[in-house]
DNA sequence: ACCCTCCTGTCA
DNA sequence: TGACAGGAGGGT
């Protein structure tokens, strides 16, 4: 559950069962996820569980007596991580556990099929703060935009996947954002005018606040724990719609590669 | 700015 | 067997 609005569900879904937890002890299954620096977390409550970009970001408080500093784990889940909260006496599912918190009340899972999976930590927020702007936030303006974008020669799509600029959006929401802009793929980013840089971000918001109010996109039919499981698929207009009709023009929507990557894109109504 | 790679699983 | 999968860091 990768891009911005997946990554958005479970850290809404997360919070309010785990924020004022105070945690046990943490097992790191996978050695894949150690950065060197993991500390130790006894005694530290989760104080808050928030979306960074594409990562979960928890804090955890001071534990009493000793530390006083908060301490910061973004954790990316890449493309088949996930954060399972099981209250105590649930069946915990062992297979891909990569680590565990171990909780009051409960554990805290994480589960990544490919282990791509990373967690880092930090000692303040602003260590923690992705390089680029958050999409959805009142920073990312018209004019905004139009600097990112300027004198890139890179193609839209791949433009859209970098996480230096935006933040937060993948490979579906790329295509479907560029699909309801009305633009290429193809193009070249620098090259937008600005009725179309406005295109854009009118596209970012609608597509990412409805999929977020969707609680995501899914795929596979697994149910966690929790039960979440995203909607938004049923409004894809052009993701893994290949050969399928465009809603819009009733053309054919195509998949073509760009840097190794599947982009959907309907060639009737993307100019 | 682009290609490869990390890892595991599923599907044709 | 090979292509592909919601991602991105490292190397060229």
């Amino acid at each position: 559950m990768p891009e911005l609005p997946e990554v958005e569900t479970v850290a809404r879904q997360l919070a309010p069962s785990v924020a004022g937890r105070r945690v046990r002890g943490l097992e790191i299954l996978d050695p894949l996820l150690e950065d060197g620096r993991t500390p130790q977390l006894a005694g530290r409550p989760i104080a808050s569980v928030e979306r960074s970009g594409k990562r979960v970001l928890f804090e955890f408080g001071p534990a009493r007596g000793r530390q006083v500093r908060p301490l910061w784990l973004a954790v990316h889940l890449r493309m088949t991580g996930r954060l399972l909260w099981l209250e105590r006496a649930a069946a915990v599912p062992r297979e891909h556990l990569r680590a565990r918190f171990r909780v009051d009340g409960g554990e805290l899972l994480f589960v990544d099929t490919r282990r791509f999976g990373t967690f880092r930590w930090y000692r303040t927020r602003e260590a923690a703060a992705p390089v680029g702007v958050e999409p959805l936030s009142p920073e990312l303006t018209r004019p905004r935009l139009a600097s990112l974008l300027r004198g890139s020669s890179q193609e839209i799509k791949p433009w859209l996947l970098r996480q230096d600029r935006l933040v937060g959006l993948g490979n579906i929401y790329a295509s479907e954002i560029l699909h309801a802009a009305g633009l290429s793929p193809f193009r070249a980013a620098g090259s937008l005018d600005g009725r179309e840089i406005r295109r854009l971000l009118v596209a970012t918001r609608r597509i990412l606040t409805q999929a977020i109010r969707a609680c995501g996109t899914t795929f596979s039919d697994f149910q966690d724990a929790r039960g979440i499981e995203g909607s938004y698929q049923r409004f894809l207009a052009v993701y893994e719609r290949e050969g399928q009709r465009c809603r819009r023009c009733r053309a054919r929507v195509e998949r073509v590669v760009q840097q190794q990557r599947s982009t959907y894109h309907c060639p009737g109504c993307q100019a």
